[in-house]
DNA sequence: TCATTAAATTGTT
DNA sequence: AACAATTTAATGA
């Protein structure tokens, strides 16, 4: 298990960004780099969030934590894959979600300063920023625009607890597949996803719970119907809201 | 710039 | 799970 840490100030690209130009690179705009929220952010407010963030990195198939761990921290990938899992009232491991970079998650678990109710799996080498609880705490008391951000945020996590009873009853593997690579594109939760995600077939596969036999025929399928476009290393997304509907 | 090799990814059984 | 084919990356002439 390779964990690095990172405290804030000690990132290199980030002194020396600060150093070039003092009155030119605000906070706002290193931030936005790492988080597109702080788009929503004052000034101030971006400055104390980038000086509490933390840094950490894993490597491929190590996990993150474990249900029931404690994890004080507001999380976003900034680089990797990470899969959201659980067990199910029949002892059978199901991912929720997969979150890419650009994703943040765990804010409800934040909110209620509750145990994590999930296993966090990093699929591919990933690196997280993590948001400390009390900044956390923070900006959702003073930030309007955190705010705000927030309730959207969580808005549209609710359509994917929905979106998941649905699931469910999806037996077929493309279908399953196609919901998968559609949630990676919601454009509320990546707000600068472009069309296209660099993702292995086996990453497929690990993501929505298949081999990765059946997760090169679901994306060879779901290529022949116009919905997505394969390519080594990397699939580019023709049709969204098609490929969320797609159910076999 | 080109050839060689190793590693990763994909398609198939 | 194993194998072959294909693509990419890295290396050095």
């Amino acid at each position: 298990m390779s964990q690095r840490l990172e405290r804030g100030g000690s990132c290199p690209v980030r002194s020396r960004l600060l150093h070039q130009s003092v009155d030119r690179v605000t906070a706002k705009d290193e931030l936005r780099q790492i988080a597109y929220w702080g788009d929503a952010l004052s000034e101030d407010e971006a400055a104390r969030t980038l000086k509490a963030l933390v840094r950490r990195t894993y490597s491929a198939g190590s996990y993150i934590c474990h249900r029931g761990d404690r994890l004080d921290a507001w999380t976003g990938v900034t680089q990797g894959l990470v899969q959201l899992g659980a067990i199910s009232a029949e002892g059978k491991a199901i991912t929720i979600a997969g979150v890419r970079s650009g994703g943040w998650f765990g804010e409800g678990t934040v909110l209620k300063a509750e145990p994590r109710k999930y296993d966090m799996l990093a699929l591919r080498d990933t690196t997280l920023a993590l948001v400390p609880r009390p900044i956390f705490m923070w900006l959702l008391d003073t930030s309007a625009g955190f705010g705000r951000f927030l309730v959207h945020q969580l808005n549209e996590r609710i359509g994917q607890f929905i979106a998941m009873v649905e699931y469910d009853r999806l037996h077929n593997p493309a279908a399953r597949v196609a919901r998968h690579i559609a949630w990676l594109f919601n454009p509320v939760l990546y707000p600068n996803a472009g069309d296209r995600i660099e993702m292995t077939q086996e990453e497929v596969g690990l993501l929505a719970g298949v081999s990765r036999q059946i997760a090169n025929k679901s994306l060879l399928r779901l290529e022949e119907l116009g919905l997505i476009k394969v390519d080594r290393g990397s699939i580019q997304v023709l049709d969204v809201e098609a490929l969320g509907q797609f159910d076999g």
